[in-house]
DNA sequence: CAGCCATTTAGACAAAGTCTATTCCATTAA
DNA sequence: TTAATGGAATAGACTTTGTCTAAATGGCTG
């Protein structure tokens, strides 16, 4: 009620979930709503506690399942910066990020204000398959 | 004995270390004579194997605590790159990484090979602490 | 030799994530 | 309407990586 400025309307959400080929289940939905409310990276502990506060309880493993299974149809982006835990990023653009080190928080670079000179050469063999850049910050002490 | 050809001295470890500023304790060095033997990516579980096959036993504390002293002083990098374990790389040149998706294996990107365009604008209050690149890549299937 | 302090250790603990066997539930078929 | 089917969800045991703690060790210095 009081978040309705973010909210994504279910329906949206479950257009989402279909065009990526995902039968959109209320497990699903529920997590979706959280997840693509706005650009924002959460942890897989994050979205299991959010969504059992806000809505009917979702298991941890339903959590896993449905993030690995988001990720996999492009829906959400996994990041990984943190040895400890993956954030999922629901903002799929292309673009990197910064990590602050200091309060474990990861912030989008906007694309454009980062980019490659040129691509090295790959192993043989291989393909690529994606780009993570990561800048580590931490509080300047001037 | 048969591995003598990668071997780096004792002595060659052990002014490392102290260069560094580490007491060089008996598990350092071992430890030290593992990691530093040729250029290379290990977990600290990997770590622990070795040791304990090649020379006297070494705890598991204090693998950990080796290798997190390790990299406080600069001897050697931790790279983040798989969501369960850390990486230590021997090599603390600056450099960035191909990571492997199938197999899960490291390499590292020649420098010179790989460098960015321009620095984007830090967040406020901010600090560089470092970049990491990396590449992921898999088999290619032509 | 005695005392000191850093280091090492075993093993308990914590946290993230996986696995399994069972239950649930929506859809289709009869 | 009910029955059958199969994907999805679930509880909770389990695994793995890493941390913590309290006690034991060991190398120096006086």
């Amino acid at each position: 009620m009081m978040d309705e400025i973010n909210m994504i309307s279910k329906s949206q959400i479950i257009d989402k979930l279909k065009k990526a080929g995902v039968t959109p289940t209320q497990q699903r939905v529920e997590i979706g709503q959280i997840l693509f409310a706005k650009p924002q990276h959460m942890s897989a502990d994050q979205v299991l506690s959010v969504v059992n506060q806000t809505g009917p309880v979702v298991s941890k493993a339903t959590i896993y399942n449905t993030l690995g299974l988001f990720a996999k149809k492009g829906l959400v982006r996994e990041v990984i910066v943190d040895p400890s835990k993956v954030f999922y990023d629901s903002n799929t653009s292309e673009h990197h990020h910064f990590y602050d080190i200091d309060t474990g928080s990861l912030m989008d670079i906007n694309n454009g204000q980062l980019r490659l000179e040129s691509m090295p050469v790959l192993p043989d063999g291989t393909e690529a398959e994606g780009i993570d850049i990561v800048i580590r910050v931490r509080k300047s002490m001037h």
